[in-house]
DNA sequence: GAAAAAATACCCCAAACAGGGGATTTTTTC
DNA sequence: GAAAAAATCCCCTGTTTGGGGTATTTTTTC
């Protein structure tokens, strides 16, 4: 038996993700939290297997809880869940010892196995995991033959949700800046966008 | 017995709502869907008392399951999830029929609560609701502490992340565009972000 | 009712974005 | 291997943001 707290300050999202794993007969919720704090108080008194950790919370973050977590019960395996397909963000976790990084939008069976794979030890953390998750889902298929994006086209709409200028893509990417603007432009009129703002919300909306 | 169907295009989320509902002794839920599409093929089929439905979704959107559903079983009592607190979001749904709209941050109780009532037929749906389901949420109280950011701030936080110009901030506010400027930067300085992208990510973060 | 906070409005300047065009090279597809 | 699509780069122009000020009026708070 695998048992899992877990924090997530959106209550509907974190009972959910409860349900969904205590449906595996494998699979315990021990404990459920809106923030960090919550969450590690519950831990000096109940051992758990596997942490689940939303980074953005109030009152303590993810990054306090997987600092503290390492500190207070190292054995305790951590999975980061995340909105972002960020690679800065993926990085920091992975810095302070997340043992997997799974997106909130990624398949429940994904989440599942991943928890047990943590458990077993037999996880292997990567970037390109991350990438995976995004491409195996089956939305971000549908809205890419809606819009039609091309693969650069998608890299620099995720870049720009992440909130870099197109200087810094340019410089990323090793392109001209007029490259990057030509490209956003595309993405623009495929989209039916015509701000910042606007492009971000619909990058959050198709689940890029 | 309220019998219930379900569609969100975030199989997570999805699937924790289901559960949510499930744990009530006089709600069931017989449809879990994560389009539009597979919810009215289940319809035709199936009588259930209430529908929740995300507006975002791939293959047919919230905005076609409301026509559909007010034309083919009227009876039937229909919820939009979102996860905006938008204006124009809300008025195009309670236009195309909806029952009520509720916030996929609000309280978990919020949205079982709403079931009843409208299930009811006590329900009346308004936009002053749905300020209150913001404004009750403990977290964003949180956070409204944390940056300390006023009345007049949140709401134009709220209209940037809506995906509008300075312009038609002030256009709509009957401000002068030099007042919302001004307002842009104190909410920049207190959020601690310098872009718009920045911006709309740290206002989702937050639950704004 | 005085002090503090919020809301209002304006100026300046530099940086970034938005949209219009055109053109070449590389890669994919059939 | 020809045609189509994607990716690259450049020019021009106007709009919108971003950050630095200052200052007055209105509202809140104690």
């Amino acid at each position: 038996m695998i048992r899992i707290a877990l924090a997530d300050d959106h209550k509907m999202f974190a009972k959910g993700i409860a349900g969904l794993l205590e449906e595996e007969d494998d699979l315990r919720v021990d404990g459920i939290f809106s923030n960090g704090k919550d969450l590690l108080d519950f831990l000096k008194t109940h051992e758990v297997d596997v942490i689940l950790t939303d980074m953005n919370m109030p009152v303590l973050d993810g990054a306090g809880v997987l600092e503290a977590i390492k500190k207070t019960s190292p054995k305790t395996k951590a999975i980061v869940l995340s909105m972002y397909h960020d690679e800065a963000i993926y990085n920091r976790s992975m810095k302070l010892g997340a043992d997997a990084y799974v997106l909130k939008n990624s398949d429940p069976d994904e989440l599942i196995y991943t928890v047990r794979e943590v458990f077993e030890g037999n996880y292997l953390p990567s970037y390109s995991k991350l990438q995976q998750q995004t491409e195996s889902d089956e939305y971000t298929d549908y809205y890419k033959l809606k819009f039609q994006l091309s693969k650069r086209e998608t890299q620099i709409l995720r870049m720009i949700k992440n909130g870099m200028t197109n200087k810094e893509i340019a410089a990323s990417l090793n392109l001209s800046l007029f490259t990057v603007e030509a490209h956003r432009k595309k993405i623009h009129s495929k989209l039916k966008v015509s701000s910042v703002s606007e492009l971000i919300r619909k990058a959050i909306d198709i689940g890029i």
